[in-house]
This record gives C-alpha cells, structure tokens and sequence, in this order.
RNA sequence: CGCGGAGUAGAGCAGCUUGGUAGCUCGUCGGGCUCAUAACCCGGAGGCCGUAGGUUCAAAUCCUACCUCCGCAACCA
C-alpha cells in the first residue's frame, strides 16, 4: 500500500496584494495531483505558502502607512483564506517571515559561506538611484536599469555574490541526465538555449538599499535577496537549516515536483539547483512550469478591470465548479481563459447535466422502483459489458494521464464514463423494465451496474471534486472509496439502501447568471478609482532639472527598426540644420504615419545610445497610462527648435 | 538569420511522433425517450486542416519557402 513519499510544492504567493483566479490554479492543480498520489498510496508532504519579503513590499507598506510586517499579514491572511477556501490540503503553510524560515535562510547562508561560494566584493557596481538598486553588469539591460530603464552610475558599493558560475557544467550535466527535470520540453528549450548557453553570471544575493529582508548573517547592513530566500522555503519547510537535518528532511526531500508558473521556471531550473549543489543536497526530481489562466483574451489586471478572484467565484458557483472550471478548462502547455460565460457553460453542462442529471436520475430510480435498496446483479446481459470494461479501464487512463500532468484530459476521461452511463440507461430504459413485473431482476441488475460505475465516477473524482465525490457518496449510501475497489465492478454492496436524490449542481439561468454578475461589477470599478499608486521619484534641485534639455522637434520620418520589435526609429526636424535619429520603443502603439508630420518633446541632451544598431540622440516623452497603453505627448503650436522650461 | 510554440467547422480544442475515409466539447437543426435538473440518447448541417510549392499511389500528418499570432531572449535614451 505505502508506495513512498511524495513531496509536492506550490511556488509561494508572493504577498503583495490579493491573488486572482490565475495565480490561484496554480494551489488547485497541485491540491489534486497531491490528493491523487494520497489515494494512490504515496507518503504525501505537499507545502505552499507565502513569499513575504523585499522591496516591493516595504513600498506597498509605506503607501498603506502601516509596517511591511502589518502590511504582509493581512495579505497572507488573504491568500491563505483563498487555498482555505478551494479546499485544498496543504499539510503546511510557510510563510518566509516565520522565525524558523528566517534562521534556518542564516545558517544556510553562513554554510554557503564556509564553503566559499558566496563572495563579497567591492567592485564598482552599477547603481540606478531612482530605483535605489544595485545592478550587476550581466543584469543591466542594454548598460541600463532593468526595473526602470534609467542611467546607472558606477558606486562602490559592497555586495555580496554567489558563484553560479562554478556550477554551470554540473547544471548541464544534470538536465541532460535527467531529461524530465524541467516540464514542458519547450520551457526547457528555453532555459538551456537563453540562459544556460550563453553561460551564467554570478549573481548578487545581497540589498542594502532597503530593510525588509532576512539580514544577511554577519553583515547586517544587507538583507538576502528575496528570491534567495523565497526558493529556500522547499527546504527550511521540512526543517533543513544547513547544521543538522530533521527527520522530515531526510524523509521528503528531495521534491518529487515543484509546481510553478511558467514565468519563473528560471529561478527554479537555474538558480535553485545551483543553490542546492553548493549545499550538497539533492535537486528536485522536476519542476512543472504550468501555462497562464487568462481572463479572456488579456492577462488580468487591476487596471483593465477584469480581474476575477476565487473566492468570489466559490461564493457565487461552488468551490467544486471552481475547481473543475480551473482543472479542466487549462490546456496542458497553453494558456487558458476564464469568462463567466464559460464558467457557466461548463457548469450547466457538464456538472449538472452530464454529473448532476445523472446521479440524480438514477438514485431516483432506485428509490422508485426498489424503495432504495440496491439489488444483486443476478440478471447480466452482454449489453452490459460495455459499461463494466469503461468503468474498469477509466483508472488507469487518469493515472496515465495525471503521470504528466495532464488534469484536464484526465477529468474528460472520467466524465466520458458519466456519459456512458447516461447512454447506458437509454440502452437498457429501465423505466420500461419496471413496467414488467417479469423484469424485475434485469431492472435491480441494470440499476446496480449504473450504482457502481456512478461510484467509479465518484471515487475517481475524489482528488478534483472532493465535495461532489463526498455528496455522491453518500447518496449512493456507500464509504467504499478507495482507489483499490476500482480494481473489480461490483464492490458497492448489495441489500444496503441509496439516499434521498438530491440535484448535486442546479442549473444556472446565464442570462440571470450573467446580469447579476455584471450588477456586481460597479463596486469593482470603484475600487480602481482610489486605487493610484503612483511611486513619486526624490526630490531634486532646480539645477538638477535645468540640466535636462527639452526641445520640440518635428517627425520627419519614420519607420520601424528591422531587429527589434518594440522600437522605431525616428527623424526629427529639431530646430538645426541636422537631421536627428532617435529610437523609440513605441512600436506597439504607433505606426510610421502616425507619427510623421507631428511635432515631440524630446530630452535633446541625452548622451546617445545604440539600439538595435541604431544610433539614438535623444528620447521623446510619452506617458505610461498602463503598461500596454503608452500615448506619445505630442504638442501643437510650438515651432521645431523650440526649448521647452 | 537569436530560441521555441501555435494557426483544424460559429467558439474552444484533439489528431501530426509511427502518412491512408477529419474527431471531441459547446452552440445550431431534426428525431427519439420520459427515469431525471427544459435533462438524457440518436442523427444532420457546418472544414479546400494559415498560404504556396515539393516528396508519395496517397499529406492535416513528412520536406521547403512565406504569412499571421504567441511565449522566452533582446528591447521602451
């Protein structure tokens, strides 16, 4: 029975703010996949949590006005009610500013130390003032800030750095020998090819420009990097503190699978590896990188007003018909989407007519022509063979299918079988078989093949739909639930009595469903109203300004830059005789003739730059409205060469 | 020539490795049934399988070129 341990992990929510229906797959799809290896027999540790330091949220705290520990409770208190809410059975919840997380992280790093691989330098670094961030030159974008595209100057300033460098080959070895470490190939393509290749750089691990982090042992004007601290949850979870390893350590690591999102399959693939060799401890054996949930056709935003929240779901469908929407509408290697219209689709006809109907048909059934009690099957025919071998081979399909995470295909498997049995009553019509007294047997044999393949479809649901299997279960009026009574038809007893039918999912009326929904949505608007969070920059001098040389110039042409996509490369009329080249990374937005004829601002001063092997004198001012609405400021009125003050 | 993925009925997807009457879900139309939640079962309509070539007796499937979309990288002076 016990086949082993099985320790699966979620990525930790990073508690910045609330989580949407997207971030919350990720907790659901690893919940099923632990819930199925429990029933299988496996030892199951399955951990999630959250990622609770760094920057990002000492700024979100200061603009709430509280402390980031004050601003990162109630967040994790937020995301902790949600998996609470999805039902899902995490066996721990780590949080990375729990006090054994945070010593264990020093004493791991004090081991890093020892042996050699964490370094502190004093080199010119590159620092963006503005961002108050200290920059490694392979992590500069173009010799720029990678956060906000700024100048960096050289500062000195100590850091410290670990060498990854060392662990390149080893790296390589290891995903070579291990072909299905990361998942799906396609990710893994683009780990080896766009970061492994070119080869690694050593990375920095160390901030001193701001507080909130786990201080860096013996040198507390650092704090360790917050992904650095956030990857080593795996392993301080179960108690490792790089002295002496717990009980659980030893018993779970390493990770049979990390369940991530697909964005960031690079700190899992690359950096957590490296970490864990420097340790001495073994890799994971693989990590899955799963796709986006999409709401409709754009990633969800707070800006863009569609962002959709799960337990805001759960109290409006159900927590099951939020957990089978999320495990069977995600494709396997593509990005899905979530519209009410399709959560309603597949709630009215998969869960209430294929599911609900058919359960509900059949144990009135029972009740109606046997007051409940479930016949012998003493009266087979060949037609029934059919069923039996469906419902005997289902199993194995899912399992098969589970084996690469492929959820959705594996939830299709076990409602085919539903729908076997619906076409199975058609076959046999036992409301015909009642009319003849003649018929009873064949009637409580029909019936108890439906009974138990009902129960099939109950007990292989167990790990997606928990509720739902329980409900079904229990109007079955059977506990036979495990995954070994699968191996032979006929398990559900006999002479014992079904419960009351009672409709599982009631139909929803979309058009109501819809409209109320939509009634709803005002207050959501409202929120994003008060919702500007706009980071002001330091204050600067006027002289700091006045150095900033600003001049309308005149679009004299355009076009786009071959090798780049985001860029186009202008020609200004900027009041001199010489034409002016300036890039600029509007393409998304504009086209050549939009541009042409229309009069810029443009920062005239600024040193030029290459891009995309053009050479760019200058930038022209345009507004970020979101992130994907950028509008050039164009201006009217004002003669090419004029400088603006 | 940066790396990789995708383009198949109105919508969403499978099939492509190992060529051989194009399949699933939803929707739509018609029929059946009445145990059940206007449900369930059966059937029809609806596709030049992105475009153009090539290999082959035979191509959605293999090869070449091109177009479009997406992800990663690069990139918003």
């Amino acid at each position: 029975m016990n086949k082993g341990k099985y320790y699966i992990t979620t990525a930790i929510a990073y508690t910045s703010r609330k989580p949407h229906i997207g971030n919350s797959y990720e907790i659901v799809l690893a919940d099923a996949l632990a819930r199925f290896k429990r029933m299988q027999g496996y030892d199951v540790f399955f951990q999630t949590g959250t990622d609770e330091h760094g920057q990002k949220i000492e700024e979100y705290a200061a603009a709430a006005g509280i402390s980031p520990k004050e601003y990162v409770d109630g967040v994790a208190g937020e995301i902790k009610a949600i998996c609470d809410c999805l039902n899902t059975t995490y066996d721990k919840f780590i949080r990375t500013t729990d006090k054994e997380h945070e010593e264990s992280v020093q004493k791991i790093f004090k081991k890093l130390m020892d042996k050699g691989d964490v370094y502190k330098s004093e080199y010119e670094g590159l620092y963006c003032t503005p961002c108050e961030s200290f920059w490694t030159e392979s992590q500069l974008v173009d010799g720029k800030c990678p956060d906000c595209g700024r100048e960096v100057k050289p500062a000195k300033e100590e850091a410290y750095f670990f060498r990854m460098s060392k662990y390149q080959k080893q790296l390589e070895e290891y995903i070579e020998s291990n072909p299905n470490f990361i998942y799906p190939e396609s990710r893994k393509k683009e780990m080896i090819n766009n970061f492994i290749k070119p080869g690694l750089q050593d990375l920095c691990i160390s901030r001193s420009t701001f507080k909130w982090g786990i201080p860096f042992p013996g040198d507390e004007k650092h704090v360790i990097y917050v992904w650095v601290d956030a990857l080593l949850n795996y392993i301080t979870g179960l108690g490792y503190n790089g002295e002496d390893n717990s009980e659980m350590y030893n018993k779970y690591w390493p990770a049979n699978v990390h369940i991530i999102g697909k964005d960031i399959l690079r700190f899992h693939t690359i950096y957590w590896p490296i970490m864990l060799m420097a340790l001495g401890e073994p890799l994971p054996k693989q990590v899955f990188g799963h796709p986006w949930l999409l709401s409709g056709n754009d990633k969800m935003s707070k800006s863009r007003g569609n962002v959709i929240y799960a337990d805001d779901l759960c109290d409006r469908f159900g927590v099951d018909a939020v957990r089978y929407y999320l495990l069977s509408e995600m494709p396997h290697a593509q990005d899905g989407t979530i519209t009410y219209e399709t959560i309603i689709e597949r709630y009215n006809s998969d869960l209430a007519n294929t599911l609900g109907n058919l359960v509900n048909r059949t144990v009135a059934m029972n009740n109606k022509y046997f007051g409940g009690v479930i016949q012998a099957p003493t009266a087979s025919e060949d037609i029934d063979a059919e069923l039996k071998e469906m419902a005997l081979g289902t199993l194995e399909k899912v399992t098969k299918l589970l084996d690469t995470y492929k959820v959705s295909d594996a939830l299709s498997e076990i409602f085919d079988l539903a729908k076997r049995c619906n076409k199975y009553i058609d076959e046999t019509m036992p409301w015909a078989l009642a009319k003849d007294e003649a018929k009873k047997e064949r009637l409580g044999t029909v019936l108890y093949n439906l009974l138990e393949s009902i129960r099939f479809v109950a007990v292989l649901l167990k790990s997606f739909l928990p509720e739902t299997s329980d409900k079904i279960l229990e109007q079955l009026g059977t506990d036979i639930n495990t995954l070994d009574s699968l191996s032979e038809f006929g398990a559900l007893k006999a002479e014992t009595s079904v419960g009351i039918a009672t409709p599982l999912f009631s139909r929803l009326d979309a058009e109501k469903t819809l409209a109320e929904i939509e009634a709803s949505l005002p207050a959501v608007e409202e929120e994003k109203e008060d919702k500007k969070e706009i980071v002001g920059l330091a204050e600067i001098q006027y002289d700091d300004f006045a150095k900033v040389e600003l001049r309308v110039c005149k679009v004299v042409d355009c076009k786009p830059i071959k090798k780049a996509k985001k860029l186009l490369e202008l020609t200004l009329d900027d009041g001199t005789k010489t034409p002016r080249t300036v890039a600029s990374g509007i393409a998304k937005w504009y086209k050549p003739e939009d541009l042409i004829g229309k009069s810029v601002i443009v920062v005239a001063n600024l040193a030029p730059r290459t891009l995309c092997g053009v050479e760019s004198h200058g930038m022209i001012l345009a507004g970020d409205i979101t992130e994907d609405d950028v509008k050039v400021a164009f201006v009217e009125g004002l003669p090419a060469g004029t400088q603006l003050c």
